[in-house]
RNA sequence: GGCCCCAUCGUCUAGCCCGGCCUAGGACACCAGGUUUUCAUCCUGGCGACAGGGGUUCAAAUCCCCUUGGGGUCACCA
């Protein structure tokens, strides 16, 4: 049988495509939803969804020692939160299931019983202590690392027997000699020599079976036409490719996807930032900022757009226009592009979107918050140009919440009133001209104008007035516009923290 | 170290596959200026890259080769 693409030098196309399109995103329950998981799972849907196929769900939990329910229930639920939707998996089921490893060990016996049968792969039962002294030796002779054979010369016969005598054994791949190539959508035409594959170990001793393996089974049985996955796996692609064929069937088209990098160039882990998906949605970064940033690690719509939503994303995206090199993790720019999303929300949905923040920094409780809503939209509103996530809003807005006699003055911004002349006179001033003006409520618009005028006629500089009665009411001396503040405060807490302002201030 | 992959501003990228329109475009960051009571937003401008060397060609960021650099991977993990 010829390789699947031997031959093939043009890079592949879309029009490539003759199947119909059926692409997953196998993720192992070991740990939270990796950002750059939740890429791959982005891409693949995409492409799916492009191209009318079907994406679909499965979990790779052959590793019982690590494997947990929690995890997957996450990943689940960081994939729905992405707002990806999968048209078979675990959760809904599907014709070719079960979608989870850990359920179909049974037909991977089948199948390595099939292999075994037809000479394509064979019993060891190398120990291994033998296995790592093979391994030093190669090391000091700086051979290939590889499992040396030894077992391959066994009668096959004899080998059943053994084992079925108990004798403890692990199937492996009889590795065929030659040349595998295969056409990457990314990548185009890459090629391995059969001979730097190792014999590598399908069934463990215990008889369960391995990631290689299985992800050839399930793929055939899963009749998936594309797999789109990370390039870490791109080393194990000649083996897969060999495993189809020794199966008889074809292999299905690949394209690895850049990794993520972090800060140092190295693929992302948790040493140069946060790696979980889970922990972006946690900070409070927009779900659609989210999606964008991913798509733009690898792609981008058209080099000039750099807001685009999924909408976008499935209108344009093609597998070959992926980048090939790793794309390093940038977080200043997925920040201000989370700040972009802040922006362009209405107050009110970024209300909504903030108010859990605002409750989990004991601002206030849910309930305070709705019964205030008009109040709490007008506060956020305030800081709307301000924050880039979520999380910034309660820090921004505590003085809100404090207490009069107790709001917290910042070093930095008592330091710079300090240096007004008079600072608690003007506040005490104001507080005394202010105070029969907002008996009625507060008109920021208006107070602005006339507040202004009368800090002129003081003959005050703007920054010796606004300085010293902001940090009264604020405890800092940067933010939202003053007056804006003044109407969020009421007349009451103002009037109580000049007077407290002034008289701290002349302490 | 073996094998595999990769290489455009500090970073994400457009252009590359199908050489000329590229005195290489956009964005983040940074710097400067404007707007603002301040901060932020917003607006304007600036800085800044085809890793190096050979080919091929009338012409190369674009094609080929080498070097260098970076990454991935070398399990009875996935």
């Amino acid at each position: 049988m010829a390789p699947l693409s031997c031959g093939a030098r043009e890079h592949p196309r879309s029009s490539a495509v003759t199947r119909s399109v059926r692409v997953r995103f196998a993720p192992s329950p070991t740990g939270m939803l990796h950002i750059g998981g939740a890429r791959t799972a982005l891409f693949n849907w995409a492409y799916a969804r492009r191209h009318g196929g079907q994406f679909l769900l499965r979990i790779e939990d052959t590793d019982p020692e690590r494997s947990t329910r929690e995890y997957e229930r996450a990943i689940l639920e960081g994939l729905r939160w992405l707002g990806l939707d999968w048209d078979e998996g675990p959760d809904v089921g599907g014709p070719h299931g079960p979608y989870r490893q850990s359920e179909r060990f049974e037909r991977y016996r089948v199948v390595a019983r099939e292999l075994l049968d037809s000479g394509r792969a064979y019993l060891c039962f190398c120990s291994a202590e033998r296995l790592d002294e093979v391994r030093k030796g190669q090391e000091e002779r700086k051979e290939r690392i590889a499992y040396d054979r030894r077992c391959m010369a066994l009668d096959p016969a004899q080998a059943k027997a053994r084992v079925d005598a108990g004798e403890k054994a692990v199937v492996r791949f009889k590795t065929p000699a030659g040349q595998t190539r295969f056409l990457d959508h990314i990548r185009g035409d890459v090629s391995f020599e059969n001979a730097e594959v190792d014999d590598w170990v399908m069934l463990r001793s215990d008889g369960s079976p391995t990631y290689n393996f299985c992800v050839v089974v399930d793929d055939v049985d899963m009749r998936i036409s594309h797999v789109f996955r990370g390039e870490e796996h791109l080393v194990n692609t000649p083996k897969q490719v060999l495993l189809y064929r020794a199966l008889g069937f074809d292999a299905p088209e690949f394209g690895h996807l850049p990794l993520m990098l972090g800060s140092d160039g190295k693929k992302l882990s948790k040493r140069t930032g946060d790696t979980a998906l889970q922990d972006y949605r946690d900070a409070g970064y927009p779900r659609d900022a989210v999606v964008n940033f991913l798509c733009l690690q690898g792609w981008a719509l058209d080099g000039a757009t750099e807001v685009f939503g999924v909408k976008e994303l499935v209108e344009r995206f093609e597998i070959k226009d992926v980048q090939k090199a790793g794309a390093i993790f940038d977080l200043d720019k997925f920040r201000w592009l989370a700040g972009e999303y802040v922006r362009r929300m209405t107050p009110e949905a970024l209300s909504d979107a903030c108010a859990p923040f605002v409750v989990a920094a004991n601002l206030a409780s849910a309930d305070e918050l709705a019964a205030r809503r008009a109040w709490f939209v007008e506060a956020v509103k305030s800081e709307q140009a301000r924050i880039h996530v979520y999380s910034e809003l309660p820090p921004r807005i505590a003085y809100l919440f404090q207490p009069d006699d107790a709001v917290v003055w910042a070093d930095d911004a008592l330091a710079a009133v300090r240096k007004h002349a008079n600072a608690a006179q003007t506040v005490r001033d104001y507080r005394e001209w202010l105070a029969p003006r907002i008996e009625r409520g507060i008109d920021a618009a208006d107070l602005r104008e006339s507040s202004k005028k009368w800090a002129q006629e003081k003959g005050l500089k703007l920054p010796a007035f606004f300085q010293p009665v902001r940090l009264a009411l604020c405890g800092v001396v940067q933010g939202a516009d003053m007056f804006d503040v003044m109407a969020l405060l009421g007349p009451e807490h103002v009037l109580a923290r000049l007077e407290r302002g002034a008289a701290r201030l002349a302490s």
